[in-house]
DNA sequence: ATGGCGTATGGAATACGA
């Protein structure tokens, strides 16, 4: 059972008001482990009988009232559960748990990192300081020893890094998510960590990708002006396990959808 | 036409997303 992993990592924008679509996520799909982003709930509240009758009797829930807020639901247990408070700011953004994995474990980390407000100019703009916060803490954090061991980094990081991500790579530049200043912190932080994007590993760098697209579109699908915002990130220990990842961009089309498409990422021995 | 919408809070209008 533990040779083999079906992760899938979302972005719902509210755990409550989406669970007919993470139901339907779970009958199409059927994924061991489930790290959601965007919960947008107290831990209180957590709709837990939903995910327990559905299979995934272990939770790392990280929420809080109204933004935010992680939650990793697995099929398989969960130990060693972390959340870490990064910037000091009372934000629900990271939960970590170790899983299950080939007679060892594997670290998966699930990050909601900060969108960054309008501006890409920390010095008129304190979201988008706190953005580059974020990232410098994720950096020195994930540095070193944590992915000399096999490791996962998932989840809506905010950040479409390569020019094939977003739709049109020129008119985003000066655009929040795809500024250089973050484009390149971004790359840091999965350098220095030693992480490798998997999501790349199977669709080539010259070829769109996106896991994002805007609610206001008439017809995002016709449009196509996504962003690649969300990833999955492995350590190099891990990497000969990876088998695959796919953008389900059909829940982008569901009823009530989320603006993000869920990312389901394979391993096996 | 990168905000044209959607969500939470609270019970209307505002903050926030990206």
């Amino acid at each position: 059972m533990t040779d083999r992993i079906k992760l899938v990592t979302w972005n719902i924008n509210s755990v409550r008001l989406r669970m007919p679509i993470v139901e339907q996520l779970i009958e199409e799909v059927a994924p061991d482990v489930i790290c959601l982003q965007e919960t947008k709930c107290p831990d209180a509240n957590f709709p837990e009988n939903a995910f327990r009758k559905a299979g995934y009797e272990h939770m790392a829930i990280h929420g809080q009232k109204g933004y935010h807020g992680v939650a990793t639901l697995s099929k398989l247990p969960l130990s060693n559960i972390e959340k870490r408070d990064f910037c000091q700011v009372g934000d629900s953004r990271h939960v970590a748990a170790d899983v299950p994995f080939n007679g060892s474990s594997i670290r998966l980390h699930n990050f909601y990192v900060p969108a960054g407000g309008d501006e890409p100019d920390r010095t008129i703009n304190p979201k988008f300081g706190h953005k580059l916060d974020f990232m410098a803490e994720m950096l020195g954090w994930l540095k070193g020893e944590e992915t000399s061991k096999p490791a996962i980094l998932v989840g809506d990081l905010n950040v479409a890094p390569y020019e094939h991500d977003v739709w049109s790579h020129k008119k985003l530049l000066k655009v929040v998510s795809h500024t250089p200043v973050e484009t390149e912190l971004f790359e840091q932080v999965r350098e220095a960590g030693g992480w490798l994007d998997a999501m790349r590993q199977f669709t080539p760098l010259d070829e769109k990708l996106y896991t994002w697209w805007s609610y206001r579109a008439k017809d995002w699908s016709a449009a196509d002006k996504g962003r690649r915002l969300d990833h999955v990130w492995v350590s190099q220990p891990l990497a000969p396990y990876v088998k695959g990842t796919t953008v389900l961009r059909d829940a982008r089309g569901w009823e009530k959808p989320s603006d993000h498409a869920p990312v389901i990422a394979e391993f096996a021995i």
